[in-house]
Order: structure tokens, then C-alpha cells, then sequence
DNA sequence: AGATAAGCGAGACGGTACGTCACGTCTTTGT
DNA sequence: ACAAAGACGTGACGTACCGTCTCGCTTATCT
């Protein structure tokens, strides 16, 4: 009898209910949308949701961390490698894919849990292992692929290279300021691909 | 009798008191260093200042405005354009500044105000217009010069070139993610100089 | 300038309003005699007053503490000395009102305050000072009085003489047991006052 | 086949466990004495029984029922007839007897569940049922007894001077007011038995 | 000089959300 | 079928901060 088996075992007394659980996130995500991170509250996801406030209170610290779920929720396997055989198709069509994702209704749900996070190190934390890491992952092949192919400079730190793509988009978003549309991100593609001197 | 006049005139009543105006600024300045933007209430404000929330709230709609307030009041006649002689160095410069800036105690500060901007419409008017807008300037100026002396490419777009310095910086403050030291910001203006296909 | 001049001299800041205290304590009058001190809750005190949660507990400790002030207010002067010339004739009208008081509308009140009482000390305390201190004093002055004209055993103990008329009362208040009509006053006073031997 | 048989005869199922129920009323006295009737919660009278919060509510109605046969289970076989041969004599130890009871560890117990009666009439009822009234009993007894002998008046109603004696003890039970010892005992007795006038 | 008009510190107020706690019910598994 | 374990909905609690509102006092200009 394994570890696991132990593990899975049913324990004692009523299980977690899962139908709980995903009307809570359900709840979140709408409201999310509808009003905001901010001005949603406990109450009303607990109101919506059909659940109670100590329920929530019980699996989640606080209503940000029921967010970060609920945004992940929605976010389905997502940021798929686009390998399009060119380090300069992959990067353009997944800039387009963020701009496209920071555009539409999770855009600015996005947005303020990064704004949260400024002031809560759980969702950064939470954010951070969830959402960038798995998003870089994707662009980190598609450097090394283009390293190994010859299209790319293998003198320029992994990291650098990605954050010139990644950095852009973040500070249009966040200061809203710049277009999120396919041409700029073909723009930035471009010019970060070729550089800016002469 | 001009509109100077008039307003400069002094109109009856009390005057409104430099004294606790800079005493509130001072207060919220050292409230914001110490327990940050958000955990900071007016009512701390007041009793720090020697102020009333009253009069606090006679100048400034919430504690959010004397905050972009006091950010700017200690923030020095900001950032002064290094005019080197080549665009690489202007940029390093600048970028290493930047960096400085961020890992400063005044860093923390201003990403809470983008974080809160992220939420308060009027936070993110102030610092566009207060802030990112005049710091962008310097770095056209920059750009401008560059282009100018033949050092770069005058077909890239200046609001992309310059995002791509000034993107990768805020992507790592707001991220925690990335060094904010000298050596990561000459990586990253030589990166975005030269471009990173071979 | 007297010390008192000092005292009465206003104090800075906005004075407590009359108006939200006198508010609260007639809606507690009212929920108290509508559905008893338990079920009354200080958010519904706080919404029929048109006060607020925080004021009352900037006030008042708890629900209960308003709960004895509200049920002082609604006593008057009360229980006069009726000085008939007789310990019997005192001692029966006083008795008689006090019967009348504990099957009046504010009986129940008054039994559910001495029953909280037991748990909380500072609902005892109040009880104690406000209400049972001011009655005994009646019952002391009669008691004297009897004395003095030799009506009375100068040899029994006042207080245990009083707790012969007001203790059965109480008890029979508290444990619903027996009748509190005029004719229960008279007959215990009768038995009081000539004891139960042959 | 006999009625007792059929109550008898094993029913189907697991029999009610007489381990369960005791541990519950053992836990429910000890906590009654430490932490009070308000106080005690239904999880820890739970967790100190060993037992489940669900079984508690399967055979009690609440934590104040459970609290009234803890109560009682702790009083033994309770309040014997003194029979000393005069009804002063029986008075006297059965009153010290009370007081002895008021100020032992059940006293205060004894004082919060009658407190909570005043909110909650099934306590009432049980408290009155299996307690007030067959201590009354006998009293009522040695009232008999001694209106037999010729001791006492016939003509006092037996339910008045009965309180006359239990009134006045309850009363310092509730209140906290005046002492509770011997001396107290005889001089109630004393002054019931002779009356107040000379 | 007196009237008038603000500014100001102090602090009470109504409002709203918070996170906690106990209640009594329900749903599992184990015996 | 009963019991322990423990998750659940309900609803009150007491706290905290917000932004507004009196107060009484002070500081200026205007008549």
C-alpha cells in the first residue's frame, strides 16, 4: 500500500464540495469583469455564488487570493508555442496573442491583480508562479530555438531578450499608453529584432 | 484690471496655511516610505501632520492624491538628459538612473502609485502627466538626437524605440523579476541598441 | 474662573449629538419590548436609531449596555414613597407597584436584563447601581419609619427584612411561578409582617 | 408480547451508545464550572467528549439542554427532608442547605441557567420540572408537618410562605446582594417564622 | 474698529466592508 | 443504524477606514 493510496484515501468527514468551490470562482470571475477587483466584495461573491462568507474565508485569505484563482480559471491551457519555424513569426504572432489576451474582457482583470500585487506579496507570488512563469517558458523556447538555428544572437542574456518583448506590452497596459494592436506589435517585434542603430 | 490680478488679489478670509500644507505632504511622504500607499489611512496623515482630516480632505479628493502629491514634492527637478554625445551612452545613462530610481526608497512608492493607478483613473492621469510624460521626454530628446547624427534607424517608430528602454524596466519593477542594477541595464540598452538578430 | 467654568467650557470638536443618542436609545426601547433582548441585534438598533454600527460602539461596549440605558430612560422618577402612615399600608402599595411593574410591559425587559446579568458583570453592576439601590432605598425609609414608631422588630435586620418583600417578588418574576396580582402583594405582605408561627 | 418487551428488543442498527451520551454530560459539567453556560461552546463540548457535534444535536436540542441534564446529573439524589421535629428546625437546615448549594461550585451554574430561562422557556420548563419543583416539595412537607403540630398559621397560604423562604435566597443568588452563609440562613428563618411587626 | 469671510484642529457621525465566530445541518467514511 | 469528522449556509459580531459634518478658534480683508 503506497504513499499515494494513503494519500487519496478518502478522510474522515464530508469532503470539500466542488460544486462550492466552482460557483465561488464562477461568482468571482463575473464579478471580476463587471465591477472590478476593488469594488467587488466577499459578500457579494458569497451572495452570488450561493455559498457563505466563512466558506470562503475558509479555503481563501482574502478575496484576492479567490481572484488569482478565478482569473487562472478562466485562462484556459493557453499561450500555446506558436513554432512557426522563424524566432520573428514565433515572437509576432505570440505578441499579437498577448495584446490580443490584454485587449479583451481579462485584459484589465490582468491588469489590476498586477496592480494588487504591488501591495499584496501573495498574489504577486501567486502570479508570478502561475501566469509569467508559464508564459516565459513559451518564449524561452522560442529563443533557444532561434539560438540553435543561427537566427539570433547568442551573446544576448535569455532573459533580456524577453523582457524587450514582454516589457513593452506590460508598460502599454499598465500606463495605458500605446496602442495593443497587431501593428504594434509587429512594430516591436521588428524594431527588437533588428535594433534600433544603424 | 487683468485675471492675475484678481486671482492673486487677496481675497478675504484666511489664507490658506503653506505651513500645513507641506506638513501634510511631508507626513504623507514619511507614511509612505514606512508602511507604504496602501496601509497608510488619512486619519494617520492628520495626526502626523498636526492637520485635520477636514482640512486634508478640503485640498485633496482622498489619500490617494496627496500621495502622487508627496511622490512628486521629493522627487528632485527629475531626471536631466545626459546628452553624451552618442545615443548608447545617453541611454545607459539614463537607464542606469532609472534603475536607481527604482531600487531607491522611493521605487516601492511609485510602483504602488501604478499599482493604484491600475484601479483610480485619476491616479493614472496625475502620473501620466506628472510623471511618465516628462520623463519620455528626455528620452525623445535622446532619440531625436540619435537620428539626427545618423547613429539610429529613423524608420522605427520613437514611441516603440522607446519603449523598448523604458518597457523592460517597469516590467521588472512591477514583477520583482530581473535584476534593476547597472550591469542589467547595459544589457538591456545593448540589446535594444544592436537588436537581437544576428 | 471656577474649576466647574473649566469643566462646562466646550471642548473642542464636534460635540455628541443628543439627537443620535436619544435616537438609539428610544429604537432600543422599542425592539426590546418588540422582540426581547436577545434577539435584538445592534445592526437592527443602528437602522431604526438612523445611527451607525460605530457610533453606538463608540458609546456603548455592547448591545447590552444600551439595552439597561434604554430600559433606565423608559422608568421615570418611579417608585415613590407612599408614606400611608403604616409599615403595612407602605409596604403593600409599594409592593402592589412593584407586581404592577413586573407584569407591565417592562417586566419581561427587566427579567431578561437580571437574567443577562448573570453572565455579563457589568449588566449586574448597572442593574445594581441604577435600578435595585434606588428601590431599597424606598423600602429603607419605610422600614425606619416603622421602626420608629414601634410598629416594627427593631431586632430583625433591615436588609433582611427588605428581602422578605422584594425577594419574593424576584422569584416569582424569574421562575414564572406563582401570581403577581394585588392580591399575592397583600397576602405576602400579611405574612410578612406577622410571620408564620402561631 | 409485552409493551416493555417491544421497547426492550434490540431495535435494528447500532444501539445508542451510553459511553457517548455520558462523556457528553461529564463534558458539558466541567465546562459548565470552568468557562460558564454562555461561554461553552456545542464544538467543545464535542471535542472534550470525544463525541461529534451531530450526535449532541441528534439527542439534545441545543447546548442549554444539554446543559440543564449536566446540571442535574451533578446534583445527587438532592434536597432531603430534614425532619428535625419543628418547622423552625427544618427551615433553618434546609435554607442553610440552599445557601450551601448557591455558594458551592453549582451555584453560579445554578444562577446562569435560571438567567437563561428568562430567554429560553423549554430551560424554564425543565428547569422548573426537575428542579424548583420538588425542592418545593419539601418544603411543602415540613409546612404540612408543622401546621399539623399547631406551630404555624393555618390560615397563610402554603405557596407564600414557601417563598418567603426561597424568595429571599434567589433573590441574593441573582443579585449578588447580601451574604449567603449560615447566619444569613437563621436570621431569614427567624424573621419569616416571627414575623416583622412586634 | 467692527463686520465679514474663510481656514483650521478636533472629533463625532453615517456608511460600508472586513474577517471571525458560533450555530445547527448535512454528507462522507468507518464500525 | 450509529458515530466521528468536518464542510457547509446563516447571521451577528465588533473593528477599521472612509469621507462628511459640526464645533470653537484664528487669521485675514473689507467697510
Amino acid at each position: 500500500m503506497s504513499v499515494e493510496d494513503t494519500a487519496q484515501r478518502a478522510r474522515p468527514g464530508r469532503p470539500r464540495s466542488e460544486q462550492s468551490r466552482s460557483a465561488v470562482v464562477r461568482a468571482t470571475s463575473e464579478l471580476l469583469h463587471e465591477i472590478g477587483l476593488r469594488a467587488m466584495t466577499t459578500e457579494q461573491i458569497a451572495a452570488r455564488s450561493g455559498s457563505s462568507k466563512a466558506t470562503i474565508y475558509k479555503w481563501w485569505p482574502n478575496k484576492y487570493a479567490v481572484a488569482v484563482d478565478a482569473f487562472f480559471s478562466e485562462m484556459q491551457a493557453d499561450s500555446p508555442d506558436p513554432d512557426t519555424g522563424s524566432a520573428r513569426g514565433d515572437f509576432t504572432i505570440w505578441l499579437r496573442g498577448l495584446f490580443h489576451f490584454y485587449t479583451g474582457p481579462s485584459g484589465r482583470v490582468f491588469a489590476q491583480l498586477v496592480g494588487e500585487a504591488q501591495f499584496d506579496p501573495e498574489v504577486a507570488d501567486e502570479l508570478r508562479d502561475g501566469l509569467i512563469r508559464t508564459r516565459r517558458a513559451v518564449l524561452e523556447a522560442v529563443w533557444d530555438r532561434g539560438v540553435e538555428r543561427g537566427e539570433l544572437r547568442a551573446d544576448v542574456d535569455r532573459d533580456v531578450a524577453i523582457d524587450l518583448i514582454v516589457g513593452p506590452a506590460l508598460y502599454r497596459l499598465m500606463t495605458s499608453r500605446g496602442a495593443l494592436d497587431d501593428a504594434a506589435a509587429d512594430a516591436i517585434v521588428d524594431a527588437v529584432i533588428r535594433g534600433l542603430s544603424r
